[in-house]
DNA sequence: CGATGTCGTTACGCTAGCGTATCGTTGCAC
DNA sequence: GTGCAACGATACGCTAGCGTAACGACATCG
C-alpha cells in the first residue's frame, strides 16, 4: 500500500492531525520538541544532547531546555552514561511511547478519512 | 491511489516532515500558528478571529497574537469586514500560499521516500 | 600529574506566548 | 436616542523559550 498524496492531500492531512491536536492536546509541543520526541523514539539510541542538536541543526541549550519541559511531562528520560560520564542518554518511557502512538493513530484516522 | 499509512509510516513520515522543518524553517511556526495557517488556506473564507477561536478551541486573544506574528511574517493579512465593521477578515497572501505549497512538496517527498 | 578538549548545563537579558479581565467600537433592538 | 450584545484588541502578570557566553565535570593525551 504506497504513500501517495497529491499536494491538496498532504496539507489537508497535516491540517486535519494539527487540529485535532490543537483542540485535544493540553501538553501543546513545539514542532522542535515534537521532532525531538519522534527522533529518540524512532531511531536507534544511543542520543546525546549533541548528536540531537546537530540532527536538528540547533545549539545545545535548546535541547536542554526541551528535554527539561519533556521529561517533567514524563516524555523522555536522561541518564548519564557510565561508559563516558560526560555524556547524558536520553532514553524513551513507557508514557513517551503511549503519547506517540497516539499520534500515529491519530495520522492514520485522518488520513483514511481523506479518501472517504 | 489511497492514503494507507503503517502506523510505523504515519510516524516515520512526521518524523521526517518535522525534522525538515525544524533544519530549514527559520520562522519556527508553533503547531496552533501552522493549524491557523492551514485552516485559512485549506477551507472557504471568510475567516474572523473569533470563528477560528471556535474551531482551534482556542480563546481569541490567542488568535489576535497569532494573526500579530503571522501577520509581520507576511503569511497572513488582516482587513475590517466593510459590511459589519465589527469583524477582521483574515486573508491570504501570496507569501502565505508559497509557503504551504513547499510545505506541501515537502511532505509529498518524504511520503514518496518512505516507500522507496 | 597538568594541559587541553569535549560533554551537558546554567546564567543572562530578552522576546513571544499564555490566561484573565477589560477596553473601545460597532451593530441591533427597542 | 438608549441599552445591550458581540467583535477584536489591549493590559496585566507570568512562564517558556531564545542566543550567547560562561561554567563544572569528565576524558584524553602528552
Amino acid at each position: 500500500m504506497p504513500v501517495e498524496l497529491t499536494a491538496s492531500q498532504a496539507l489537508g492531512l497535516w491540517h486535519a492531525v494539527s487540529l485535532e491536536q490543537v483542540r485535544h492536546d493540553g501538553r501543546d509541543l513545539s514542532l522542535r520538541q515534537l521532532a525531538i520526541l519522534l527522533e529518540v523514539y524512532l531511531v536507534p539510541p544511543p542520543h546525546t544532547v549533541r548528536g540531537l542538536a546537530e540532527r536538528l541543526g540547533v545549539t545545545k541549550p535548546v535541547i536542554t531546555r526541551a528535554l527539561d519541559t519533556m521529561g517533567e511531562q514524563g516524555l523522555v528520560d536522561r541518564s548519564r552514561d557510565e561508559r563516558d560520564r560526560r555524556n547524558v542518554l536520553v532514553k524513551r518511557t513507557v508514557d513517551g511511547a503511549l503519547y506517540l502512538e497516539k499520534l500515529g493513530d491519530l495520522i492514520i484516522g485522518r488520513g483514511r478519512a481523506l479518501t472517504s
